[in-house]
DNA sequence: CTGAAAGCGCTAACAG
DNA sequence: CTGTTAGCGCTTTCAG
């Protein structure tokens, strides 16, 4: 009985007599044997692993992307290798190298600290989320605009007649960015003063916001009204909290991606949200579809967003 | 010029002469050649890939776990592939079986889902956090024994008379049962009383413990203390300032963990912190020995707790 | 120092 | 239906 009949035997490919079969698969029980993986991925030519780069995974947008990711590609049988930048472009492109390697059969990826480049090089299944790279590679984002719309119609809803907004200048071509300008764009337009305060979008921890608002007490006491990620939101609330001013009587916040940490909040922290599962869907779909060398594959996706309204505003 | 001078000098293993070397290195540049790992992976019967098992990264505690490990695991070379599973034993078991098919070189496991005997059937590297899979795998984890310990003293400081422990029953045998029975135990000492309320330790999210704490109103309406793991923790703070119960004036919150979640809550919350970056360091350190067939490997590693006073007591 | 050759363990034609 | 035979692309003796 020769090996290929236990390949296609394990692999259901190709017929087996009943007879063989069952000498098998007591053959396989006695032995305990157990087919090599690595083995498989060097015949096979694909390992089963997707790599999913993620900026960090500390910022609870990407946590909660990087959880649904996982759940997806499991369900398609793919293994998911976490990729994260920790903020380095260094990281980030030895990540993308692993594509070249053949280490992972594809990559998602919501980093952006890599010139586009470094990407269009490679000529492998590669999903970006949140970053533009080029028309041969899929984009999948939220519908941003309409996000910055939403925040900005609220807050003005609300009253507010000087508003900050917190965010930073990406060093890529993400849609990310249209969320600010649509917010200032509809706050300009109802005549409302808007000032955006600019972070290091690649400093962004809690300990960052915390030492980032400090130098920004003026300008705080100042306004009523402002906008910034889940993450900033919380740390205004908590830092302009601890210097007496009363939310949302005193100041209104409202936050971008509404993870669940702003509902975890108290008080609930009124937020654009993001549909993370709806993303993660897409991008692993899409991902799918390049591995299977589909024509039906969709270039650039967005999906919508909504606001949920909290105790902030 | 043969094919294994150019293994070696990609390698740096054995001799390879200055002018062979700047030839390969010339063509290598041209053909734009890359070495093929999944070919690499076979020879050397290594993958580069250790898979991290986690009950589910939603948990604070454990996103910011895996967050530490795969940074201590790409400082040695190594790749994070992620293993959630999502409250469910099946996953944990095909995670698991994964180990076998020599798809990772070994696994970092903190999941309580499946019988240690899964475990100790499997003769490779494994290194296990919370969770003793008898002596033959290394054990990692807090003193949380010290941990119930700090709370139970800390309320009792505070002036608590009646308090409430939320926690679940792992089915397998854990070392952070310990923090339960400590804190039971010095609470008893002192002639407080305590009440568990068990949660069903595999439904551990937000949503869940919003919903577990409806049916609790009046116990919490009773009792002037209360210890919970961080979510639980800020679950009930949120809860039962819904209910109008001030904190910690009304009663008094400490939480079990103290990931950065619990500073940036508004107020910062009361909680026994577990010292993340050294489990997880001491867990890959304790992989890479493994790996290396070392013999001055520790089987049996606790690190210590500390208190962190924050306004919910 | 270098090349030939034998695997690593499995998959995939291709004749029987 | 099944066994034989090539690879997959790299590492590693082992002579030379």
């Amino acid at each position: 009985m020769g090996i290929a009949t236990v390949s296609r035997m394990i692999n259901k490919t190709g017929y087996v007599s009943e007879e063989s079969g069952k000498r098998i698969e007591a053959a396989i029980r006695e032995l305990n044997f157990v087919p090599n993986e690595r083995a498989r991925n060097l015949s096979r030519k694909k390992s089963g692993i997707i790599g999913v780069i993620i900026p960090d995974f500390q910022t609870p947008f990407y946590a909660s992307l990087l959880r649904q990711v996982e759940i997806e590609l499991y369900a398609y049988g793919y293994k998911t290798m976490v990729c994260n930048t920790v903020k380095t472009s260094d990281r980030e492109k030895e990540y993308i190298d692993m594509l070249d390697r053949n280490m992972v059969d594809g990559i998602i990826t919501c980093a952006l600290s890599v010139e586009d480049s470094v990407y269009q090089m490679v000529d492998k299944p590669i999903v970006s989320m949140d970053h533009d790279l080029g028309e041969r590679i899929p984009l999948i984002h939220s519908d941003h605009q309409k996000g910055g719309r939403l925040a900005a119609e609220h807050l003005a809803g609300q009253g507010c007649r000087k508003v900050i907004q917190i965010g930073g200048s990406f060093p890529v071509n993400t849609p990310s960015n249209d969320r600010y300008l649509e917010f200032e764009r509809v706050m300009m337009e109802k005549n409302i003063s808007v000032q955006k305060l600019e972070i290091e979008w690649n400093h962004i921890d809690y300990a960052y916001y915390a030492h980032f608002l400090q130098d920004c007490r003026d300008v705080l006491q100042d306004a009523d009204g402002i906008f910034a990620s889940d993450m900033g939101a919380i740390a205004v609330y908590h830092f302009v909290t601890d210097m007496g001013i009363h939310v949302p009587e005193g100041l209104k916040i409202a936050a971008y991606d509404g993870t669940d940490f702003t509902r975890m909040m108290t008080p609930v922290i009124t937020a654009v949200c993001q549909n993370i599962p709806l993303l993660a869907a897409k991008c692993v779909d899409t991902m799918m579809k390049l591995i299977d060398k589909r024509e039906d594959v969709d270039f650039h996706q967005v999906t919508d967003v909504y606001l949920q309204k909290g105790g902030t505003t």
